[in-house]
DNA sequence: GGTCGCGTTTGATATTGATCAAAGAACGAC
DNA sequence: GTCGTTCTTTGATCAATATCAAACGCGACC
């Protein structure tokens, strides 16, 4: 993992924690801040390590895993551009509680601990942007809890789908690519590579969607949809 | 459910959210508070309820529940003396997504929205205290998915069963009383009721606990640690 | 072009925990 | 007390998903 220190300030000002600071503000937390490359495959942190502050991706993706002491790792999350990691290691003063790994050749901005405490304490506007980000962050973790427990697989897996859908906006051709080998999907949404594997083809069977390798094109948007109640 | 407005800054010195604010913050705080007696049974809100504010629970219990399309109940979590809930809501600037519903008969403070906002914007150690209480609130989360995802539902009674004695100290008599009734309980552990009663019977016939109506003692308090691994 | 390795698919089987149904126990109201 | 309600236990069966094993596809690299 590469690390070199360039201006950062205009990168940060795209990312919603950060957006709409002040430049001063900006100014301040970019001062601190390094920019990190992280290969495919290479990790930015573990599990255990003593945490350092917080990381901005700005492209590439990166996944966030909960080593299992025995059996297969469980993804817990996929940060993408634009989104953060790391927060609550930094306030809770533990360390990082998941490994973040890259899944593919990424970019990202490290921002160290005591700029993050000391910006809060500062300004009144940060600290509001983190408790909004921390609050989306519990009720994503609610609306995942209720999905793994009230709904079942396939369920799931059209969810992941029409939402994924509907981030990339609703393009001339409705399709959707996979940030990550199907693996990783599946460890995200609770299942198993192979369920998954079965549950997109018996989407395909029933005509609802077609699978080409990770593009996955929606074939009937509405049947999709109705499965998805 | 009864309201009553009365002085309530000697209680809420005592709740961890806002130990240790001085006296001036805390008597804004209380100044817009109201204090409120839930019976047994009641709701203090509904999911989808348009949100007021946070509250703090005094004395009693309360549970939240994500309310199932279809199927039974499923509970997120058991609020008790001294913690609070509603803080999702109130920052996300949504209703509340979740029921809360008293165990027992309760005593809670309800602090209005405006209020806590304002508080965040003036005082940087109450911003700092919210920010910790949901990065606390996202681990716990991550926490309890592992649970449900990577250890078998013995596994996750026992740990129940373990974390619920070290909270209340090691007494003389190492025992544990559950808060609420099985069934609640079961849901928080993610089974059911049927499924949580066979455990207990199992964890009895192998001479790890006693079970008497909510009471339970540990008889070998080394032997549930070893199935805990 | 061959082959190594990763990701993916498929099939057969096993296991966990849910569901359905009903009977018991506990507890409060009258 | 006795009745009604809620909580709990038990048994029989079922469904969902995991696991194990093996083959397949395909790109990277030699």
């Amino acid at each position: 993992m590469l690390r070199q220190q360039i201006p950062v300030s205009q990168f940060l000002a795209n990312v919603p924690l950060f957006r709409g600071l002040g430049e001063d503000s900006l100014g301040r937390i970019a001062a601190g801040a390094v920019q990190v490359y992280a290969l495919r495959g290479t990790s930015v942190f573990h599990s255990g390590d003593s945490c350092t502050g917080i990381y901005a991706v700005l492209y590439g993706h990166v996944k966030l895993v909960l080593d299992a002491s025995h059996g297969s790792e469980r993804v817990i999350d996929l940060v993408g551009p634009g989104q953060t990691m790391g927060e609550v290691a930094v306030f809770l003063d533990e360390p990082y509680y998941a490994t973040a790994t890259a899944l593919a050749d990424s970019e990202l901005v490290h921002i160290p601990k005591a700029t993050v405490l000391a910006e809060v304490d500062r300004n009144p506007g940060f600290a509001r942007r983190l408790i909004v980000n921390l609050s989306r962050r519990v009720y994503r973790r609610v609306s995942d809890l209720q999905s793994y427990t009230q709904s079942s697989a396939t369920d799931r897996v059209v969810r992941f789908l029409l939402n994924d859908l509907s981030q990339h906006g609703v393009d001339d051709t409705e399709s959707v690519t996979l940030p990550a080998p199907k693996g990783v999907i599946a460890s995200r949404l609770n299942l198993t590579q192979e369920h998954f594997s079965r549950i997109l083809r018996d989407l395909m069977s029933a005509g609802l969607i077609k699978v080409d390798g990770r593009a996955i094109r929606i074939s009937d948007l509405n049947g999709l949809r109705a499965r998805a109640a």
